[in-house]
DNA sequence: ATTGAGATGTTATATTGTAACGAATATCAC
DNA sequence: GTGATATTCGTTACAATATAACATCTCAAT
């Protein structure tokens, strides 16, 4: 079950949900907390695809599933889910993305693309050791970092460059 | 004119100011914009110390000299300031600070200490060629960057090992 | 059964940011 | 100078994002 349009390259995205909804519900039972159906349902909103979504969009899709649904239904779902590090939030777009990588802990890097609107998470040594160089250099003592680009991906840049078939 | 208390680290803090302000009249002027005087308060607005400013805040403190200001009096002239480089928008923090290099094109590196709410900027080579790496690594074309580190800055790290006089 | 912790329901409000339109002001060609 | 043009600003209204506060529910441990 490929999807074309809007993901960051063809891929299989039923494997991409099924992998987050396994996994968080796994630490969820190692941690001793409760990945309760409405959270359940926040976490897996987020993963219909690779955008990054707002607060009030979830809140909008939610209400099918859970009618009394609101403002705060999502708000404390979102705070359960970040700090169980199943999802980020996108700082510069006041949105919120699905964590690929449940199983390490690790800083947000975040390629945010303007066309499509996908947000691909990456895990760059390279750029945090340079971080924490800088950050020594100056004596600070990070707790919390973002780091995002705004741009084009990869796969928007080559469809811009085909023709267009229509 | 040395201020202590809540500045990165003990500075004559009129210096940044001025400098700012100069440099950014300068660069309107050049460039054919108009630094207006609401434009130029609110500059120096958020240039009155180097905490990251909220727009309504700002709004706040320039009631004084602008009894007509409105939200859109404040977003407007940060729009403009914004476009001309003179400031930067903290997005994890919905505010706003003052660039300290108006002579160069940069993105921004942030250092945001959560104890004095200082916001240091840092220009760190290293790390935008690494950034430069992965985005190629990934077939990305950034076009805007913001990286934002929270955490404890030098300053409050040392104070905090001082015993309090009081 | 009682209790206590965590989760949710509910109402209200705070905070942050824009849209739209007309009036005022600066700029430039003539 | 005068009029045309673009930019800036005043003003109103509203949209979008987020939190506070308190009541209620659930469920497991005692
Ligand atoms: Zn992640
Ligand atoms: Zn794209
Ligand atoms: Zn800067
Ligand atoms: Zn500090």
């Amino acid at each position: 079950m490929t999807d074309s349009a809007e993901l960051p390259a063809p891929h299989n995205h039923s494997l991409c949900i099924n992998t987050a909804l396994t996994l968080a519900a796994q630490l969820c039972t190692e941690r001793g907390v409760q990945l309760t159906a409405i959270r359940q349902q926040v976490l897996e909103l987020i993963w219909a695809n690779h955008h990054a979504v707002k607060a009030y969009d979830l809140l909008e899709r939610i209400k099918p599933l859970q009618s009394a649904a609101k403002p705060a239904t999502i708000y404390r779902a979102l705070d359960f889910l970040r700090e169980q590090g199943f999802i980020h939030r996108v700082e510069s777009l006041n949105a919120f993305v699905g964590c690929n990588d449940l199983k390490s802990a690790h800083e947000q890097l975040l390629l945010i693309c303007k066309q499509c609107e996908n947000v691909e998470e990456r895990h760059a040594d390279s750029v945090m050791q340079a971080l924490t160089q800088e950050f020594v250099l100056a004596g600070f003592t990070a707790h919390h970092q973002a780091i995002e680009i705004h741009g084009i991906c990869a796969t928007c840049t080559q469809s811009n460059h085909i023709p267009q078939l229509v």
